[in-house]
DNA sequence: AACAGCCTCAACCGCAATCGG
DNA sequence: TCCGATTGCGGTTGAGGCTGT
């Protein structure tokens, strides 16, 4: 690993950092918030620079950060997420509560990616591998693997789109720049794959009728058609071409198997079954109606506005219902107003189910005692009322929520807000 | 036990965007 | 408008752990 350029001139420290490093950086933050980056290692004590400090923060000891293994649920939220974003792992990351673009990137790097070609299919692109290095041949055949992969971060929804017509192309770009700044796009890895999504084909007159105006937005159109389709087994709704335009159930990423790998990826590799037109069961609604994979408490969100707002794109700051400001989008504390109320940081920091509520989870019992401690002597403490108090108060929530599609329906319908660190533990 | 190869993941690098003077 | 500082992001690296031989 190398050094910064900056820590180069200051000759400061680089790797791992060590418990006391955490513990200085961990109490500074809690007791004046981050500020700017670049003075907190001088004023933390620590011979890091400020880019080291905001990383080891952000990925590692802010304490929303769910850690342990990734669900199945996650790892198909992912997926299906990457497919309409690509690389970009930030946004990602902003769908799923308490965890870090890193941990996201490097689960797809070491994990996904590889059972994704396994089971024949270009993790770039979504599509069979076969078929995509089919097309590429026809095109100018100048695109590399190598290209294939670096690119794969811009063309993955784009492929989708190539099988409709302008038009639609036109409104599903501007909902897609609706939340993203378009990078160029390489024509190399587009695929045309008409015949790949027939839905998407025969519903191409409807693609511009209602267009989703945000991602938001077309997930919970998503999510309320799956819902929809599953309860009727209509599919003529006016939404329904969303559903059949990025219609992730014919990658047939889900339901996962129940064989022993953890992977959630039962894909057919054959390729004209891979595809199913006639498939229902989008992922969706698979993770909502598969028992094995039902969606668990942490995303099942109770309808309480108390609960804190991590969306990235609506809020800065986290707010409690006491307006106590504690972290921001990113996981920082702001402590200014949060002397009074009657939710303790320590009382939240030992609340079971953040620390680890079940056997998957690992927490870092390091970063989590520092906590305690740094707050203690902080005397800072937070304030909020509702579910976070108590896991047993939670539980009470998590039956209040009448149906897991309800839960899904309301969690998209608040523009994916990102969930709170009460929430942010899959059992 | 020793070694090699693989895997995971924390941390770094470099670039682009943003901010503020 | 320019420019330096800062921040944020995605790609990459490599230390350390794990597993098989």
């Amino acid at each position: 690993m190398g050094r910064h350029s900056c820590c180069y001139k200051q000759k400061l420290r680089k790797g791992l950092w060590s418990p006391e490093e955490d513990e200085k950086l961990i109490k500074h933050i809690t007791k004046y918030g981050h500020g700017c980056w670049s003075s907190v290692p001088k004023l933390a004590g620590l011979q890091r620079c400020g880019k080291s400090c905001r990383l080891r923060w952000i990925n590692y000891l802010r304490p929303d950060l769910k850690r342990g293994t990734f669900s199945l649920e996650e790892e198909n939220l992912i997926i299906e997420l990457h497919a309409v974003l690509g690389n970009r792992w930030s946004q990602i990351a902003a769908k799923l509560p308490g965890r870090t673009d890193n941990e996201i990137k490097n689960l797809w790097n070491s994990s996904i990616k590889k059972k994704l070609k396994q089971k024949g299919i270009d993790p770039n692109t979504h599509q069979p591998i076969s078929e995509v290095i089919e097309t590429n041949h026809e095109e100018k055949g100048s695109a590399t693997s190598k290209n294939n992969e670096k690119k794969a971060s811009q063309g993955s929804s784009n492929e989708l789109m190539n099988c409709v017509d302008s038009t639609a192309v036109e409104s599903l770009s501007e909902q897609k720049m609706s939340i993203e700044k378009p990078k160029p796009k390489p024509s190399s890895v587009l695929v045309t794959n008409m015949g790949r999504y027939p839905l998407i084909e025969n519903n191409c007159s409807n693609m511009t009728t209602t267009p989703p105006t945000s991602t938001h937005e077309f997930f919970l159109n998503r999510f309320l058609t799956s819902h929809e389709s599953s309860n009727s087994g209509g599919s003529n709704k006016p939404t329904d071409h969303f559903q059949d335009y990025f219609s992730f159930q014919q990658l047939n990423y889900g339901p996962p198997s129940s064989s022993s790998t953890n992977t959630g990826l039962s894909m057919n590799p054959n390729a004209s079954s891979f595809f199913n037109p006639n498939s229902n069961s989008d992922i969706s609604t698979t993770l909502l109606n598969t028992p094995s994979t039902r969606i668990k408490p942490s995303i099942s969100l109770p309808s309480d506005n108390s609960l804190a707002n991590f969306d990235n794109a609506s809020s800065n700051s986290i707010e409690l219902q006491s307006n106590c400001t504690f972290f921001d989008n990113n996981g920082y504390i702001h402590s200014s107003g949060c002397e009074t109320g009657d939710f303790k940081w320590n009382e939240y920091l030992q609340t079971p189910f953040l620390l680890s509520n079940n056997a998957t989870t690992v927490h870092n019992p390091t970063a989590q005692e520092i906590y305690g401690e740094a707050v203690k002597s902080s005397g800072i403490s937070f304030t909020a009322e509702g579910p976070l108090n108590s896991s047993a108060t939670w539980h009470q929530n998590q039956q209040q929520v009448p149906t897991i599609q309800a839960a899904a329906t309301e969690l998209y319908s608040k523009h994916f807000q990102r969930l709170p660190p009460a929430f942010g533990q899959f059992s």
